[in-house]
DNA sequence: ATGGCTGTGAATCACAGA
């Protein structure tokens, strides 16, 4: 099973790009952050075209998060339960006995803005969540755009952006508090490139100089993690005409333990 | 060096992103 994340910087305008990218890699589910679409302008036609299923809650202009999938999910959900939330981030669905959780979590704009306290209180919010649901299934995938570059190896320039939002302390803990539930952060299993990214500012040629984040992940519940074969990131959308301002990250997962081991 | 680049919606500019 190959399990993508992409924040695609509106959907609108990157449609052909994700209409390439599923005919060329035919992953089983592709989860997307910020479509920036009201669902009555999702493209749901134009993706069934290709044999894809479509589950999505959006809004204008910001936020909205989708599930692209071979297969219909079941017991869609598309909020943090008692979390009093306008701002559509999250998106979930069962494949077969995988749950798929899709999120695009708040940026926070600075450590000393409103909108940071925002996403801590939706990390913790989150957090209390998925305590809950790794209990109901022990297969899990949660994947996003997560705005925390959990380690310095995951900057560019760690001393510029220490304490910076996105590397604050605070964010971090953040992060390792889900490690702490069970998660695999799915990248660190395997031998990856020095100086591996998802993100890079549009501005000051910063792909080009690789000045950039990494802050797209795809954690694995202990279950899933256990037959992960691989995770990688593909830098290839990001050096087209209009990219997204981040890259695709993938997961492949074994169907069982022995399929895993014979791959590996 | 607080700029710079992109997308959205409105109305030639403000806001958000990271």
């Amino acid at each position: 099973m190959k399990i993508v994340t992409w924040n695609v910087n509106s959907l609108k305008v990157r449609l052909p790009q994700v209409i390439n990218w599923l005919v060329a890699h035919q992953p089983d589910i592709l989860c997307l952050q910020e479509t920036k679409l009201q669902d009555e302008f999702f493209p749901a036609t134009e993706i069934a075209a290709l044999g894809y299923h479509s589950v999505y809650t959006g809004q204008k202009m910001f936020n909205g998060v989708a599930l692209l999938s071979k297969q219909n999910g079941a017991d869609v959900v598309t909020a943090i339960p008692n979390l009093d939330d306008s701002q559509k981030r999250i998106i979930a669905a069962t494949y077969e006995d995988v749950r798929v959780v899709c999120v695009y979590v708040p940026n926070g704009e600075s450590i000393v803005s409103d909108k940071y306290q925002y996403k801590l209180m939706w990390l913790d919010a989150l957090n209390r969540w998925l305590s809950k649901e790794l209990e109901q299934y022990p297969r899990l995938a949660l994947l996003g755009d997560f705005n925390i570059a959990p380690e310095d190896r995951d900057v560019h320039a760690p001393d510029l952006w220490r304490g910076q939002v996105l590397c604050s302390e605070s964010e971090r803990n953040a992060f390792q508090e889900l490690l702490k539930l069970g998660f695999a952060d799915s990248f660190r299993l395997f031998d990856q490139p020095d100086k591996s990214y998802t993100w890079w500012d549009y501005r000051m040629l910063a792909f080009r100089r690789n000045r950039g984040l990494r802050i797209d992940h795809i954690m694995l519940s202990s279950e899933l993690a256990s037959i992960c074969k691989s995770c990688m990131i593909d830098k290839e959308p990001r050096k087209l005409e209009r990219p997204s301002d981040h890259t695709p990250v993938i997961v492949e997962i074994a169907q069982d333990l022995e399929q895993a081991r014979s791959c590996n």
